[in-house]
DNA sequence: CTTAGAGTTGACCGAGCGGTCAAGTACGCT
DNA sequence: AGCGTACTTGACCGCTCGGTCAACTCTAAG
């Protein structure tokens, strides 16, 4: 880090960022070498550690990079809106279409739970996701918009629909962003009792 | 595999699955070494190669044994109960009891579905809980007991709850399987809605 | 044109990896 | 006791890995 970039230098990292995103996701970290990062770029090893001081030291800018975008749409897209439900709907329909934007970053998260050296960087950016979360669900059962609850308890819940949707439908059935945003926020609002307003057959609430 | 063991070996082999299991939980599969297993154990190399015909199979095996019992877990619970959604929180239920038994797994699990080599076994493992989990959900909703609805998408989110809940509350909050489950339970029946009864002790029929 | 320093090269290194194997030992069976 | 084989040993192998570095080129400013 802390190094002085040219616009040329500048360039050459991000070109080095993103294949490296593609590669890490595509084949895994541990086996994706640096030799075949920087074989794919057709440049000497040497660019690598120009610009890196490891290759754990990439992984974790990636990571980093990544939480920092993501939470940048979520609250670009929640705007000035006041509303805590329609928040989260916002911060959720956001997430969607960031993660059908950047289906690489969703494999690397996932990875770097699983490893000691990237799991607590990891567990610091879902704390600063869970507790954003956490605000607006405990606003909205102040305001009586929804019944009282564990606040913590039904924000995981809430980001763990959102996430497991995204992969199954979204990453893995390449479904519309917003379709499955739809989906995430029905279930969350009524769990398994439903609303029947998502396409197909209609029932009345 | 294939290779007809004694008693002495039978149980040399399950000391092999389980130090490594837990090696791998918490080191990581790649930085985990054959020779720090072997030395953890203190026995010679080849002890390793005489029961796996490789460090992958190894992996893949722990996988295979940890999901068949999931499911046969899943499936003692449920015994003969007819109720499509009774069915599903017993599975819910007997779910969380079996990961907070076998807490190592579920980091494994996340781990595999990163790599590509283990991915494809993992995402079989995943569609035959799916189809169990949707077989219910369709149920209660060809019985009326549910609104109907995406059936796949719904049982994905009901999975989703669950995977997610074991990882921060039963993993990382230490809390007793059972009231996760009641959380799991409550959320997936009336998501946000809540239902405000999760503070006494109470028990389905 | 000169110069400083950003950017690049690729041969090289030590370490550690997964995996092998010839040689041994423990043990159940006859 | 003798035998077969299940099991164990640990030195060894080839290889690839992450990382280094002295030397080189490019480029922008003076």
């Amino acid at each position: 880090m802390a190094r002085r970039l040219t616009p040329r230098g500048e360039q050459r990292r991000t070109e080095l960022i993103e294949f490296a995103t593609s590669r890490f996701a595509a084949n895994g970290y541990h086996p994706t070498s640096v030799a075949e990062l920087v074989d794919g770029l057709g440049v000497g090893k040497g660019v690598f550690y120009w610009y890196f001081e490891s290759k754990e030291e990439l992984f974790i800018e990636i990571l980093r990079e990544g939480e920092r975008a993501l939470r940048r749409a979520q609250w670009d897209a929640m705007g000035d809106e006041r509303d805590p439900i329609a928040r989260l709907e916002l911060g959720i329909r956001a997430s969607m279409q960031w993660w059908s934007e950047h289906r690489d970053l969703y494999v690397l998260i996932e990875f770097a739970r699983t490893e000691a050296s990237f799991a607590s960087g990891i567990r610091k950016g879902e704390r600063v996701a869970l507790e954003d979360t956490q605000k607006l669900v405990q606003q909205a059962m102040d305001d009586g918009a929804i019944p009282d609850g564990n606040a913590v308890v039904i924000s995981q819940a809430v980001l763990g629909v959102s996430s497991v949707l995204a992969r199954t439908q979204l990453l893995g059935g390449k479904r519309p962003p917003s379709e499955v945003a739809d989906e995430v926020i029905d279930f969350c609002r009524h769990g398994l009792r439903g609303t029947g307003d998502l396409g197909s057959a209609k029932r009345s609430a």
